[in-house]
DNA sequence: AACGCGGGGCA
DNA sequence: TGCCCAGCGTT
């Protein structure tokens, strides 16, 4: 199938695609806490939020964390492990500590007041072309496109387009073409891009019938949705194994915090290693497997009991691991493995 | 330009 | 089992 060249397409208008998609939009929109607001900073953290997660996946922390930190000055004001702690369970961690960075930002270089301009909310940091754009837009009216997977699979489809979406060049691509389409109120049509792609042009099965676009849809009309989005860059699974000492004594285990260089940026996790007087006290060895989006981890927990009070306090002295218990421990933010370990610990 | 980063849902 | 999701920072 001939893609026609963007060239081409600037000679037609496009433009009642966008407005079928935002009066599609008005009827349909989802009802969602951030969708009754234009506070910035509510909308910044439910972009942050939404990275790469779905909706029901992160709505209770998205409320959660609206809580707990109702503005910019209560979030710079808390601690960085609280904030991780309101993350537990999401994935992609560096998303916390750098909204977390951001709030100082917005307090010591802005005054407290979220910036409005489209280049400045780029320098916050965790915040790319994608959020700035959505921000700017829903909350300050900016006539920008927010781009994301869901714009490329809708406008893939509609274009009939097999541009390379895992190129690098897919976003300066797709934000050209989604100015064929948008209409005046850019705010709610970035909404209106991610409601359609997310209920109706979803990857798999897309709604078609329920489409209000469907009648401007290339793909539609060639019976061809499934062949678009194309993307050609293969994801390749390693394996990866993990060692921990789950050591605990009279209801006390020991943790300690990951550094920010790999996976499970500042979380907190068992010893890695023990120690050989240790070691008879270990009782059973677990092998837990879990499977990460780039990675098949393979877990193995040896549950060590210390009976000793001497050989407890020896390790605790020749470490600096830190000594928690499980109520302690719900305060903080263990990676999804170790927390479930945690809880059927308790279970025993 | 390419790669690493979580966790959950779905076919 | 592989792919996808309101992407971003690092190298």
């Amino acid at each position: 199938m001939k893609k026609k060249p963007l060239e081409k397409l600037e000679n037609d208008n496009f433009r009642p695609i966008g407005n079928k998609l935002l009066s599609w939009y008005g009827k349909n929109a989802r009802d969602l806490p951030f969708r009754q607001t234009k506070d910035p900073y509510k909308i910044w953290i439910c972009e942050i939020v939404f990275q790469q997660t779905r909706i029901s996946q992160g709505l209770n922390h998205y409320n959660n964390f609206i809580k707990r930190f109702p503005d910019v000055k209560t979030l710079a004001e808390a601690e960085e492990n609280e904030v991780l702690l309101y993350w537990k369970g999401l994935g992609y961690y560096s998303r916390a500590i750098n909204i977390h960075k951001a709030s100082q930002q917005i307090m010591n270089e802005y005054h407290g007041t979220f910036p409005s301009e489209y280049e400045e909310i780029l320098k916050l940091k965790g915040v790319g072309k994608y959020t700035a754009a959505a921000v700017s837009s829903i909350c300050f009216g900016a006539r920008m496109p927010a781009v994301d997977g869901n714009f490329y699979r809708v406008l893939s489809r509609i274009f009939a387009d097999d541009f390379d979406i895992s190129s690098s060049k897919a976003f300066s691509y797709f934000s050209q073409l989604a100015e064929l389409i948008l209409p005046d109120n850019v705010g709610d049509f970035n909404q209106a891009m991610m409601d359609l792609g997310s209920e109706i042009c979803k990857p798999k099965n897309p709604v078609c019938g329920e489409c209000p676009v469907n009648d401007d849809c290339l793909a539609f009309s060639l019976e061809k949705t499934s062949d678009y989005p194309v993307k050609t860059k293969k994801v390749k699974t390693e394996d990866l194994a993990l060692k921990y000492y789950f050591v605990h004594r009279n209801g006390q285990f020991l943790i300690q915090q990951r550094k920010d260089d790999f996976i499970w940026k500042k979380l907190f996790e068992f010893p890695p290693a023990i120690s050989s007087d240790l070691e008879p006290f270990i009782r059973n060895v677990k092998t837990i497997t879990h499977k990460l989006t780039h990675k098949n981890l393979t877990i193995e927990i040896s549950n060590v009991e210390v009976l000793s009070e001497a050989a407890w306090d020896s390790f605790i002295a020749q470490n600096q691991y830190i000594i928690t218990n499980f109520e302690d421990s719900h305060d903080k933010s263990f990676p999804k493995p170790l927390e479930n370990y945690i809880q059927n610990s308790l279970k025993d």
